[in-house]
DNA sequence: CCGCAGACGTATACACCGTATACGTCCTCA
DNA sequence: TGAGGACGTATACGGTGTATACGTCTGCGG
């Protein structure tokens, strides 16, 4: 562990000071303290602190779709809803590397629909995948499965979003409130007339 | 415009600062200087930064809200998509506005449902008393009105959010998938059996 | 009328932040 | 051998939020 590259380092630290106190715990000098370093060293691997934030969203984007990649649900649809629930779950256990890797401004975010169509983003790309199997199987309406696509993730993008802002009273309330809205959603695009 | 008590000045020279440049432009020691006073005289009329932050978001609420309350359309539906618009054009021509209503970490944003149904939220308690009357026309299906709001709401809200995380490539691809999003949800609870 | 309390503002200082600049200390390879 | 580059340090500058102590004015009870 200690031998690894400074640069890693330097990552695992900011990593664990985000885990432990969110973006306002994520300061050069405190991250050169643990690494054990001065604070310029971090410039010799960083180009600025931006480049760090950038590092680590790319990181915690990682962490989630190793956590996608895992689903081990053969049905598209319901493979769809287990990718709902290990969202939420992904942004309820663990909210920091949630906020790393879809919150965090940072200037490499993949973008709609450029990326997204390139398979840049393995999540999505499996996403959509399903989606065209199960449109395959005449289990979902017109829609491009591309547009599907961008209305689940928006919507959970955005309850979660309401809820990390206070908007809810209790982690209970918000889970049932997650799942009928995502449950809807779904079944709002298999109800569609082909 | 100068015997304005000292405390509305502050919050002014926030709003125009926070207009200006983002949450970064938003320094005690610029906001004083704006209103010609010293850094510390802010203190008397604000506890810290944080409680100028939340009379800021407060401010951009309201300005949300007086927005919706514009909106001249009679019938619930069509004011429903219109409430939509407004929303994406509340995002797109005053950013840092709809910033400091929706995305300002506050500690005062209202909750939902307690605060919700309470009708703490003028704009969202009009939402739902148009959901309701186009209910009771039965043009709408079962799932309940709070619901229902809260589904737009957090589609509107998810959609801005990764447009304003830079996941899209253009504005006008944008308006176009923000569109479609909200029409198909929109109709997406008229189809619902009753 | 005095004087004093409270509201309002100022002055100064402290600890912290990101990072520019200049300087050391190695390791590598011609 | 010695030069160049990779890596790290030391110091300093201009910024931040805000605690503490001090002034100044205004209105009110004696």
């Amino acid at each position: 562990m200690q031998d690894e590259p400074t640069r890693d380092r330097i990552l695992a630290a900011a990593r664990s000071l985000f885990d432990a106190q969110g973006e306002a715990g994520l300061s050069m000098r405190r991250i050169a303290t643990v690494v054990g370093i001065t604070p310029m060293a971090i410039y010799r691997h960083y180009a600025d602190k931006d480049a760090l934030k950038n590092a680590l969203m790319l990181d915690g984007f990682a962490a989630w779709e190793a956590r996608v990649e895992r689903i081990a649900v053969t049905d598209p649809l319901a493979w769809l809803a287990a990718l709902g629930e290990a969202y939420l779950d992904f942004a309820l256990t663990q909210p920091r590397r949630y906020e790393a890797a879809f919150l965090l401004t940072a200037s490499q975010a993949r973008q709609f629909p450029h990326d997204i169509a390139a398979g840049r983003s393995p999540a999505l790309k499996s996403a959509i995948a399903r989606i065209t199997q199960a449109k395959a199987a005449g289990r979902l309406g017109a829609t491009p499965p591309v547009e599907i696509a961008l209305n689940l993730a928006a919507l959970m993008q955005g309850l979660v979003s309401m809820y990390r802002a206070g908007r809810f009273t209790g982690e209970a309330e918000f889970r049932a409130a997650y799942r009928r809205a995502l449950d809807h959603c779904l079944r709002s695009f298999m109800r569609e007339k082909t």
